[in-house]
DNA sequence: ACTGCTATGTATAACCA
DNA sequence: TTGGTTATACATAGCAG
């Protein structure tokens, strides 16, 4: 029954939703259960959009007692006590901003490419696709969305070191 | 080998820490298939007692990110508070990362398109080119380098605002 | 401690009512 | 929808190096 599911946004609303509220079970149970295993603190908030609140776990007491410690822990300024609040912020404000310009850039290549292709599919030169292309194509196609999503994780990472 | 584990604090030290990790893993997995599958905002918080540091996923911006929308969220009550000069910041950093993001995206979706150009040259689809194509091409790309200039400008001013 | 393995328990996608 | 079932994919406890 249960096949591989693929790794990317479902498309339909109501498998979306099932989906949602097996996994979220699943997730708070996993947190519960990593709590009383490990006896530490775990906290996990959802924001759905099937709910105008967010969903915490285990509790949102707990949750804001643990919010609470992180957020005392990151205003020491991870490591950076010597660099003020501000200074600190505006530091990331900048590297953020390195970040868009880089990618603006890969863009702005891939762009070109882009724009290669589509006159030649107007000039007819390409004018056939066949299945094989396609099945090889989405087999790539998920190759590259873990690649970004791997990306994107390490630039989160770099901008709160 | 695996036996039904009783749901208790592991009283082991080093199986205790083996499981924490193992389980550690899994719901760093699990929080990032429900952010990708069901496209919501998920955070995880960790206190482990194996870091000095909190342990965070998907991303320490990315739970800041959720813990200023949580906060926002349960001061509604209250009334909303004025924002002072630290949460001006961050919320000028949360505004260039959901550009990056953006941008990313973007790139993402040009990427794919890439993809099928590849595919379709390898398969011999496109295997000509004339003069004409490649001179409207000069074209094009000088139009779009204009916007792109634009754009970016314009985001230079929205960010120094 | 940290691999990696494997047998087994568990989660869950697809299906049906 | 929702809730229950089931077959398969996945997680992970225990063990070995």
């Amino acid at each position: 029954m249960r096949t591989k599911v693929k790794l990317a946004f479902m498309v339909n609303d109501s498998a979306r939703k099932i989906t949602y509220n097996k996994r979220k079970k699943s997730l708070k149970k996993m947190v519960d259960e990593l709590i009383t295993l490990c006896g530490i603190d775990v906290c996990a908030i959802l924001y759905s959009g099937y709910h105008s609140e967010p969903e915490v776990w285990p509790s949102p007491l707990e949750v804001q007692r643990i919010i609470t410690k992180f957020k005392s822990y990151s205003e020491v300024g991870q490591g950076r006590k010597k660099l003020n609040q501000e200074s600190y912020l505006m530091e990331r404000i900048v590297k953020s901003k390195e970040k868009l310009v880089k990618v603006e850039k890969t863009n702005w290549e891939m762009e070109k490419s882009l724009i290669l292709f589509e006159c030649l599919r107007q000039e007819n030169f390409i004018n056939t696709l066949n299945t094989n292309v396609l099945n090889d194509l989405a087999c790539e196609i998920n190759e590259k969305l873990k690649e970004i999503t791997l990306k994107m994780n390490q630039l989160d990472t770099n901008e709160s070191t």
